[in-house]
DNA sequence: CCTACCGATCGGTAGG
DNA sequence: CCTACCGATCGGTAGG
């Protein structure tokens, strides 16, 4: 059965969710520890009987809230008969999860500028063991149906699938007119699957 | 013919070039005033005979340094006689461009997360020339061997494909054995290019 | 372009 | 968990 959490517990909970809301809007060094405390509710000395630094909030803001939490599942849940319509599946949660979220990279952002990626390989030690469950439900999924490429590369493509659309979307919203952004996900996916050329049996001879 | 530099424009150029390390290193609000006058040479006090602020240095390397004044000449200027060729071309232009710059997109980070793309408009307001140039470009390149889709479409995901090899280069790079790295982007371009599904037609009925 | 300075704010801690 | 405080550093400026 469930423990309801103990104060301290909801305390390191409220801070946690503070400093996360705060750094993702200001960055890590355009946050003070006096704005954390503030916005979780209690004084600044308090903090330090939680987290012993700055660095150890952001710490475990970051492996806490990383982004991986709700990308992982969109890969490994989505279904479908056919690898197209795994695909199809696994872009609507990618949309439905991002939807009015224009900051939902930034814990990864301001852990490459302002910590020079220094925590990413503990994040990969994490997830070595999903790893491998993620390349088998690949080969599992798209068994016969894919050309022949390696599992990591459609794996690592199809996250980059998830953040050319994610990024152009943010560069593009402001200042493009409103078609154009109507079924931009549905062109991602479709070249995605099927490629920006025409089959070149389909071509006429040019010659 | 060239005027030579005057010693203000010189000791500007300075700034910019310190400012511009220091950022993509520490990030905005990591990176102070006198460790720029300190990299580039001159008094605290100095600064402030080319710039009146802090945010003003930002604003003035975000617009000189900006990635977009290498990425999209390696659009318009790929070379080739048909669409593979010049896409092919195009990333190879990419590497080139890339190779050993783990920063190179820290600014556009920074300006997203520390300054909320507060500079984002006017970026594009600069932008929008070269964009009517680049839609006829592609459309002139791609003229009968693209499918159906539509010219923005197609520069959104030529920039995404960029975007989605360097990043995910980043993040797998660290943890990744160096055969999972080994002809990537050729990968990736072919994915691009040809699609991540066999062509329905050669495929044998499974009932 | 430099020296010397301003008030404000920073991360962190002692003591209770 | 709070109050009151520490030394250090911040962005910016006056005056020359």
């Amino acid at each position: 059965m469930e423990e309801s959490p103990s104060r301290g517990e909801q305390t390191r909970k409220a801070i946690l969710q503070a400093a996360h809301d705060l750094f993702v809007q200001q960055g890590y060094h355009g946050t003070s520890m006096r704005q954390i405390a503030q916005r979780a509710g209690i004084a600044l000395g308090g903090l330090y009987n939680h987290f012993a630094s700055k660095e150890d909030v952001f710490q475990a803001v970051f492996f806490t809230y990383h982004p991986y939490h709700e990308v992982l599942p969109m890969i490994t849940e989505s279904q479908g008969n056919t690898l197209d319509e795994v695909v199809q599946d696994a872009a609507r949660r990618m949309l439905e999860v991002v939807e009015g979220r224009p900051d939902f990279l930034n814990l990864m952002f301001i852990e490459v500028v302002e910590f020079k990626s220094a925590h990413a390989q503990q994040l990969m030690v994490d997830l070595l063991p999903r790893g491998v469950g993620i390349l088998q439900h690949i080969s599992r999924v798209g068994e016969g149906q894919m050309r022949p490429i390696p599992p990591h590369i459609v794996v690592r493509s199809f996250l980059g699938l998830f953040l050319s659309y994610y990024i152009t979307d943010l560069v593009f919203a402001q200042a493009s007119p409103p078609e154009f952004r109507q079924n931009a996900m549905q062109y991602f996916v479709d070249i995605y699957l099927h490629g920006l050329l025409k089959d070149p049996a389909a071509l006429p001879d040019s010659k």
